[in-house]
DNA sequence: CCACATAGGTACTGACCGGTAACACCTATG
DNA sequence: CATAGGTGTTACCGGTCAGTACCTATGTGG
């Protein structure tokens, strides 16, 4: 089966090159245990693979980092795209869909914040190449937001756009330290409120 | 001069306690370059001290760590009262003056966000003595604002109370990312209309 | 004057970290 | 069959980490 003359690679990552795989272990690892926390090794080991082989793809642990925070970023920016295509002409009903589905993803379980502002905490140092990343992901997002609001009609629109996005912000960053108990239905109480209160 | 008989200490630290400088050393290495960042090495050398000492007052790096956020939690939580005796009996006065202090402190260089949350952030195990401290602190920062939301006769005082809290969370995650350019004036602004819009 | 507690200093352990060298292997293509 | 490129494996380097042993002040209270 699989690929015919394919030997068995063991059972779990059949034909999936190993840069596809070390960047999808480091998604898990980084987010779940911190980037500090986290060895080269053990990514490499957990991804079936080993340092060489990583080495051979990333330039550094620093470079792995950038590169994962990068396809997380990208996956973020995807959901626009979805809601656009859901809700086409929409614009209200997009920032409503983005509000809703923000919330469930907190309230979901194995949430640890957003892994960009994360990693913002854990690297300081301002020529970090991760730095990059998320200063371009947030600002964007922050403009995404704006823009959304402004052709939804709404009154005040970059006030409002903050209000939102500072929300959740700080709601995936409670979510660590008091927990995430009731705080989607909260959250969607407030993101409704607070847009409710810029209708024209 | 000093205490007479003593010695010339070398001119920093004259008469303070080593437990006392090491704690104030530790506040300010790990909320500058992260807990994870900074060894007890550079910590006891930066405090005048040794490796040896810091041993003798700290049973571990995670006892230290401890230490060191609940004296900031203590300090932050000392604004309450002094807020209090500023404002005595005007609950709505209190929270407006919190708004404007927490905005100040966010607009102000060198804010690399809440040391508490940060910690949640760099300490996911859940078993580490921090967290406890961090947990506790959060979850009485959160019920002070809502009895003050009360008190100051606000409608629906939890659901405002957690629109600022989570405000000022998300403010202060986001200023290491997107940066705190203006960032003050706009928290004022939103936090006052959340006020106003909840006023009877 | 002696005993004791507190502090500084040095040197060490054992583990782990990021990163590299050298070599064996396996498979695809010619 | 030959060759080349991507992969796996092992061993290693230098550095740093948390934590400890041991010894020497220094000062205080009996």
């Amino acid at each position: 089966m699989a690929t015919a003359t394919k030997t068995i690679t063991d059972g779990k990552h059949e034909g999936i090159p190993p840069r596809e795989r070390i960047l999808a272990t480091a998604v898990e690892l980084f987010y779940r245990h911190g980037i500090r926390a986290v060895g080269v090794d053990s990514i490499a080991e957990a991804a079936g693979t080993n340092k060489m082989t990583l080495y051979r793809h990333f330039t550094s642990k620093d470079e792995l980092v950038a590169e994962y925070l990068r396809r997380l970023a990208d996956k973020a920016t995807s959901v626009w795209g979805r809601l656009a295509s859901q809700y086409p002409g929409d614009a209200r009903a997009q920032l409503r869909g983005w509000l809703h589905e923000m919330a469930a993803h907190v309230e979901s379980g194995k949430e640890r914040g957003c892994a960009l502002a994360n990693a913002a905490v854990e690297l300081p140092e301002k020529d970090h190449p991760a730095r990059r990343v998320i200063e371009a992901f947030k600002t964007a997002q922050r403009r995404r937001i704006i823009e959304l609001c402004s052709t939804a009609e709404l009154t005040d629109p970059e006030m409002l756009a903050d209000e939102l996005f500072l929300l959740l912000e700080g709601a995936r960053v409670t979510a660590q330290s008091i927990g995430r108990a009731g705080l989607g239905d909260r959250l969607v109480r407030m993101g409704e409120a607070m847009i409710a209160a810029h209708d024209k």
